[in-house]
DNA sequence: GGCGCCCGTTTTTTT
DNA sequence: AACGGGCGCC
């Protein structure tokens, strides 16, 4: 079977067609961008059910948004003339949460556990440390946050992490992470990590459900497997445990979430991981026209130590790719809009052709006033997401609560939506005197008993908002969602509290509700043969785990705008890449740290091939961030495309402004972030680094040298043994005489050094 | 004890 | 510019 590269589906080349053909075994498709790797993977999983009569539900697809594993699932659908009833499908996350359902006795969760957001758990972190009397002044709760996620992504205890913990901030996260599980637990919670983790560890622990797994799944394929986890190497490694019939698709030079815990070399191992592995190189383009393809190689081919590929365009000519220079950052804006318009009215586009990617979502504030001013469509992926709106939180941790009455999270934010009267200093010891009861807050408040300690006025506002939760408990069993919320608003009066809270606002608010209410009455439970669970339950899990990209509707007549990240996969026939400047794009605090610059080189790799037939770069003079205008170069991104390639254009009103002319008057400011390093010192000429001269000629402060003395307010007294990077970022490796500090790395725009000491 | 206002800070990407 | 924390007033 295998030597026939039978034309098993049309519109393959030869080479995908191997792939597709593809039955038992390890296989790898390592190729770059636009090589139909995606296309691939889905005629693979129509083939097995059609050339080799796999049933679908022994079929296991992981995709990187939900969004994409219903693509697919349509497709195959299409190709095969019914749906792949059956087939589990979904992101890492999503199928982890469908296996915890069904094992959450195991790590000591009901089935209708709360999944945590970031915010959620960043707020049960906070709790824990305050408990444990680490200020959050002394350490940023975000960094404890950020390490245990590390920790677990890697599959890391809270032991093992205590035991690597140099520093004071690992060392205070290791401590909160060992309290974290029992607390999440006792919640009957789950942080988005343990949605990978708990199930890695229930197959750890329990083989035989690993085995049950293995063999249900008989074929497992993952799409975007260079952003892939060690944990979730480790959950595809105990599925395809029984057969190693696995098949990834990915391309190194797309690895871009390097950041949360992503490890290139998952996919640069696979051979090894699965020996005997087959290996597929695509090496032809489809969806760029040559000059997009030859800046996508030529940026690229700066980043050092990958596997190289071959990638070569199938479509013809096409248009030159475009740099715009702007002047600021509405410029930019006003000049996008502009010509799309423009292109929309010569060539005809639809404006859901184009797209709009920036690195950051602050960005997409210039770009929203200028699309709304010209009154042109658009939609804004991602930025804020749904879930996270104020509005919507304050219902849903309602919802939560009913769902799920352990929820001490959701009791917090529910019980002070709107204000009952109850403050810090109350709700904090009702959550002592629940921890001592070992009881969920909810069941507490409701407990005369128990609370007697409180003021009655405190004790009232409880026993009412418990006895309103266990109303809702009553109805949520008999009700759709939609009603339940309806009531539910109608009983906090949530309505009025908007107009109290914010009469600006209110009326944007409002229509989220709306829209959360008409999303829970659009709610379809199809997951099949899952037993046991409430709509509620389903709805909330699910709700938690829509990523932006999975509500952008593609039919609509409107501008995308989204950043590098959510556009990973995607493709559009007209991208315009905003905001190339060094300090942005390359972000600044990437900027010195090669591993790190390469990730974002990549992301702009990402980014240009995104685009099918007309690509823009454009960047801007100075643009506004934190409230200050700052001016920005070009970013080096641009700089390592040869000249050539790239078509220059600048704007009107950058053309009459006369470059630079601007700053003349003021050749103190200096670009993103310079500022932070500068001190008013007023060192020797010759102690003036060389290596930071050419930064900015113009500067006359100074910066710090080699070999000074400094003095540190937590570390000490210490030499400065080097300075590295530019701007907002200069980091400072100082040799501490205090022999338990030793030698630190120190970003120098977070810290007040003294200086001459010693 | 609760709540509102003002001041200070600010990492960037997301499931 | 926006959010969060802290302080001070009711
Ligand atoms: N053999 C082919 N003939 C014609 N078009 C193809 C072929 N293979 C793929 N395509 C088209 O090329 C485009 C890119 O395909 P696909 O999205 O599968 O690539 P990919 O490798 O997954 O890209 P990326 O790495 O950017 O996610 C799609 O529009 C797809 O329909």
């Amino acid at each position: 079977m295998s030597l026939a590269a039978v034309d098993v589906h049309p519109g393959l080349n030869p080479a995908q067609q191997q792939a597709v053909a593809h039955f038992e075994g390890p296989i790898l498709v390592l190729a770059g961008a636009g090589s139909g790797k995606t296309r691939v993977l889905t005629a693979r999983v129509a083939n097995l059910i059609e050339h080799h009569g796999v049933d679908p539900s022994r079929i296991l697809t992981v995709t990187f948004t939900n969004k994409a594993a219903g693509e697919m699932r349509e497709r195959i659908g299409r190709l095969l003339g019914s749906e792949p009833r059956g087939m589990w499908s979904g992101t890492f996350h999503s199928i982890g949460a469908r296996m915890l359902r069904r094992h959450a006795a195991l790590v000591g969760r009901t089935p209708n556990y709360t999944i945590y957001d970031e915010t959620d758990t960043l707020g049960v972190i906070k709790r824990l440390m305050e408990r444990q009397r680490i200020s959050a002044r002394d350490i940023a709760p975000k960094a404890i946050s950020n390490r245990i996620s590390d920790a677990k992504n890697s599959l890391s205890t809270p032991e093992e992490l205590a035991a690597s913990s140099m520093d004071p901030i690992t060392r205070a996260a290791a401590a909160v992470y060992a309290d974290l599980e029992p607390e999440m637990r006792a919640g009957n919670a789950v942080s988005f990590d343990d949605l990978l983790v708990l199930p890695v560890r229930v197959f750890r622990d329990h083989p035989e459900i690993r085995d049950r797994y293995s063999e249900q799944f008989r074929f497992v394929l993952v799409d975007e497997y260079q952003d892939t986890n060690r944990a979730q190497y480790q959950f595809i490694r105990s599925v395809a445990h029984a057969h190693s019939n696995v098949m990834v698709v990915g391309d190194d030079d797309q690895s871009i979430y390097g950041w949360r815990g992503a490890d290139i070399r998952n996919i640069l191992d696979f051979e090894r991981h699965f020996p005997a592995a087959r290996v597929v190189r695509l090496e032809e383009n489809y969806r760029s026209t040559p000059n997009i393809l030859a800046v996508a190689n030529a940026a690229i081919s700066s980043n050092v130590g990958r596997k190289g590929k071959t990638l070569r365009a199938t479509l013809p000519g096409g248009e030159q790719v475009t740099e715009v220079a702007t002047l600021d950052e509405r410029d930019e804006a006003e000049w996008i809009v502009e010509e799309i318009k423009a292109r929309q009215s010569r060539d005809g586009i639809a404006l859901s052709d184009a797209a709009v990617l920036y690195r950051t979502n602050s960005q997409s504030r210039a770009l929203e006033d200028s699309f709304r001013r010209h009154a042109m469509p658009y939609r804004l992926v991602g930025s804020v997401r749904f879930y996270d709106r104020r509005e919507i939180r304050d219902l849903v941790s309602y919802l939560k609560l009913i769902a799920n009455p352990w929820d001490d999270e959701a009791f917090r934010r529910a019980v002070s939506v709107p204000k009952r009267g109850l403050g810090e200093t109350s709700i904090d010891t009702l959550g002592e005197i629940s921890r001592k009861a070992q009881l969920p807050m909810l069941e507490t408040a409701g407990r005369a008993d128990l609370v007697d300690v409180l003021r009655p006025a405190a004790r009232k506002a409880l026993g009412e908002f418990s006895e309103m939760i266990a109303r809702m408990r009553l109805l949520a069993a008999e009700a759709s969602v939609d009603e339940l919320l309806r009531d539910l608003i109608d009983t906090i009066q949530y309505g009025a509290y908007l107009q109290v809270e914010g009469p600006e606002s209110a009326r944007e608010r409002s229509d989220n509700v709306n829209a959360l209410i008409s999303g829970a009455a659009e709610l379809v439970v199809e997951e099949g043969g899952e037993v046991g669970l409430t709509p509620l339950d389903h709805f909330l899990q699910r709700a938690m785990l829509i990523a932006g990209v999975d509500v952008l509707d593609s039919s609509a007549d409107a501008v995308t705008l989204m950043t590098l990240h959510n556009a990973k996969g995607l493709e559009f026939p007209m991208v315009i890449v905003a905001g190339l400047e060094d300090g942005l794009f390359p972000l600044g605090q990437s900027i010195d740290e090669p591993s790190m610059l390469e990730e974002e080189r990549r992301l702009f790799y990402v980014g240009v091939t995104r685009a099918e037939r007309k690509l823009y770069l454009t960047h801007a003079e100075t643009r506004r961030r934190n409230g200050e205008t700052m001016p920005s170069m070009r970013s080096r991104f641009l700089k390592e495309i040869p000249a050539g390639m790239l078509e220059e254009r600048k704007t009107i009103k950058l053309r009459s402004l006369g470059r630079r002319s601007m700053f003349v008057d003021s050749p103190s400011r200096a670009t993103w972030g310079e500022r932070a390093v500068r001190r008013n010192h007023g060192t020797p000429e010759w102690r003036k680094p060389a290596v930071d001269r050419d930064v900015d000629a113009s500067q006359d402060e100074a910066l710090y040298v080699r070999g000074e003395r400094i003095k540190h307010k937590l570390f000490g007294g210490g030499t400065i043994a080097e300075i590295a990077g530019a701007g907002r970022d200069v980091k400072a490796v100082i040799d501490f005489d205090d022999e338990n500090v030793g030698r630190k790395t120190i970003k120098l725009a977070y810290t007040t050094l003294e200086r001459g000491l010693g």
